[in-house]
DNA sequence: CTTAGATATGTTATATTATTACACAGCGTT
DNA sequence: AACGCTGTGTAATAATATAACATATCTAAG
């Protein structure tokens, strides 16, 4: 498994986009944000998300086709992600719960089958958007 | 809601080719295959699968852009999936699990925010997957 | 050093997934 | 009839993702 200190240059670049925004990016649109540092095509983002996510520096979420950074320092759960996703704002926080963790890792289903991944999307509404959303009623 | 009986032409056509197949579908598929019965557009074929998502008559399996139908006659928990996916075959089922279910239902974060959706994703080996990976080594 | 293998890059084209925009048809209400 | 609502049909386009190919860079073995 590449080691973070050696991301190669397009993978920093990437990275680092991903890191200082606050939301989920789209390939798209990092894509037009990295244009000015010589990534010029779709395959070549692409590449790097999907090293990115393999290491476990960034997630991708599914229901959004948008990835977001990883902000454990060693992030060991690459394989085992749980956002909460605010379906008014888009706003999308990635959870740790050791108890909810627990539970999952060791889910079995009824057919013996054994599992080295999952992906957990909670929806609802933020707080704001909750009350944004009373206040119109 | 709208009821299942007056699901509309189109929505029923649709749901038919799902319910006929044994693994989820991928809307283009859906189209290639209905295209004998006078649905010629992507738009078609998206309208119904979007009704039939809201109505809990089909799931959407995020990771693959896939639709599977759902198994439960009343299915109350179109806003509450779970699904073992096999990376080998792609081979998908919807999980019922009671206490699972129980746990996720409940589930709240530090922050307050409170689901009315979910949706969960597990991703492993199933029996025959993992015989054939074993037998490979 | 040199050769070979693995990994990364750059570029073009293309495939796949999903939506916008607009015109119109059918139905129940007033 | 006039209206709102829902569904339909069609064309065009947007957004997301991959295939195919050529070249470069690094590393390890010979
Ligand atoms: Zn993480
Ligand atoms: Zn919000
Ligand atoms: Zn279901
Ligand atoms: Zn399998």
């Amino acid at each position: 498994m590449q080691k973070q200190e050696n991301l190669t240059k397009n993978q920093k670049i990437i990275l680092d986009i991903i890191e200082k925004s606050s939301q989920p990016l789209k390939a798209y649109s990092i894509l037009f944000n990295v244009q000015k540092k010589g990534i010029n095509a779709p395959l070549q983002v692409y590449r790097a998300l999907d090293k990115l996510v393999e290491i476990g520096k960034i997630h991708k979420i599914e229901s959004r086709n948008a990835f977001i950074a990883c902000k454990n320092s060693k992030c060991q759960i690459a394989k085992a992600t749980v956002f909460s996703i605010c379906e008014g704002c888009e706003h999308v926080t990635e959870i740790h719960d050791h108890k909810l963790s627990e539970h999952l890792k060791d889910f079995k289903d009824n057919k013996g089958m054994r599992y080295n991944k999952y992906n957990l999307e909670f929806f609802g509404l933020c707080k704001k958007c909750d009350k944004i959303k009373n206040n119109e009623n």
